[in-house]
DNA sequence: GCAAATTAATGATTTATTCAAG
DNA sequence: CTTGAATAAATCATTAATTTGC
């Protein structure tokens, strides 16, 4: 188990400890920085990642931030002193931007226009102009375009999948094997880069991993993912 | 071969006791102390390739004729001979597809769930439950997708230049070279991100420490500031 | 009507992968 | 083989919608 690095933390920003225990110790940040402190663990937070379906797990119990401090995203602590204990209660009002409905608009302007992973002096030039019509940050620029393009790539998959779902009748004899298609992918193109999800997404649903499953429906073990164009290139 | 993902949580991580993910917790001195990593990239020079599609490739599309082993553009033929030549001459008025609005619609179903490029089995399978909706061949759908790759491909770069020309007021200073970048730059980026495309760094908002990340490529005299690349397409 | 209770969206983080330098 | 950099996928968490009982 390796050390993964870590990136994504903001400046200006605390982002105080997440979903792990919050034992930490200071930051080192030029800034007050409020990490938060919180005396009280009562209750886990959840073990980070078991999602594994305990059955009556009352993990729905979303308890009002002021309980159990949820810092996450405050902007802001106050430092209070209860009981020869320094605990910091989250103020300032929301946490989360909030975006209105004309940066909303150009986002998503931008989005159709083609943009997808602006750079650094895009982000800020966006988050400049945007600034215009409410509170933004450079970092809710670069999250929406996160999160919106990996939203619509479900989207539209699932979509395709759809389509293709009612184009599967054939049920192919899938007659190439496999057909190594080496990993290099064809173009990539625009949308949906990525390099491999995407074949598993037309390799023909049938999958669902390896052989155990299959059955009948789709011997079609592995239509060839993506074996470029026909006649096929290098 | 590759099994990926599905993302398996495993378990010995959770409370892991071992201080959680570190955030504010000692070293961890991934480079510029200057505190936080910006999620956006310092300094790129990988264009993350799974566009590796320029370096060979001289081949060009070949004509779904060769595959599919379709004549060129005709739906229907009448032979004739002429002075011991057999040629065939085209008939029945129109010859050219025309796709119908069902057709059309299964087919951007498909695009926008990724597909680029289909493969020969792919185009038949396509062709096959389409011609369900209206007269189509194989090379109607091959053609489409390369039209409507190129097309779409088109249509968001001129968006995309406009959208963003529009929030070009700041005037960025920008003083320091760089200004040239456009012409080359842009053409490049535009669809194969040939090689590097330089990011620059987004200097945190309301922090200089700019120097500090240029570090590495810092002698870099150029420090392109616009790569203005419309990453990918929609 | 309306406020608690649910659910749907979506902003913010973390984890996994990938490619290519070293 | 290891590691930095960049990004996609998965996940977490909060806010807005919507539903529900009164």
């Amino acid at each position: 188990m390796r050390v993964h690095h870590f990136h994504v933390a903001y400046l200006d920003k605390p982002a105080a400890a997440s979903s792990s225990t919050a034992e930490t110790s200071s930051t080192a940040h030029p800034f007050p920085s409020s990490a938060a402190v919180f005396p009280f663990a009562l209750r886990c937070l959840r073990p980070l990642a078991p999602k594994l379906s305990l059955p009556e797990q009352p993990k729905k119990m979303v308890a009002p931030a002021d309980v159990l401090g949820r810092v996450r995203n405050a902007t802001k602590l106050l430092s209070c002193t209860v009981r020869n204990h320094t605990v910091q209660v989250p103020v300032g009002g929301t946490t989360r931007w909030n975006p209105s409905a004309e940066q909303i608009k150009m986002l998503e302007a931008l989005y159709r226009g083609g943009m997808r992973t602006p750079n650094a002096a895009q982000i800020e030039r966006i988050t400049e102009e945007l600034g215009k019509h409410g509170r933004i940050e450079g970092k809710n620029v670069f999250y929406w375009f996160q999160n919106h393009k990996a939203r619509e790539r479900q989207k539209q998959k699932r979509a395709a999948l759809l389509t293709l779902s009612t184009l599967d009748s054939p049920a192919l004899p899938q007659t190439t094997a496999t057909t190594k298609v080496t990993s290099k992918q064809q173009e990539a193109s625009d949308d949906v880069p990525s390099s491999k999800r995407r074949c598993t997404a037309w390799g023909n649903n049938g999958h669902g991993d390896a052989a155990a499953t299959t059955t009948s429906t789709g011997g079609n073990a592995t239509l060839e993912l993506f074996p470029l164009r026909p006649q096929g290139r290098a």
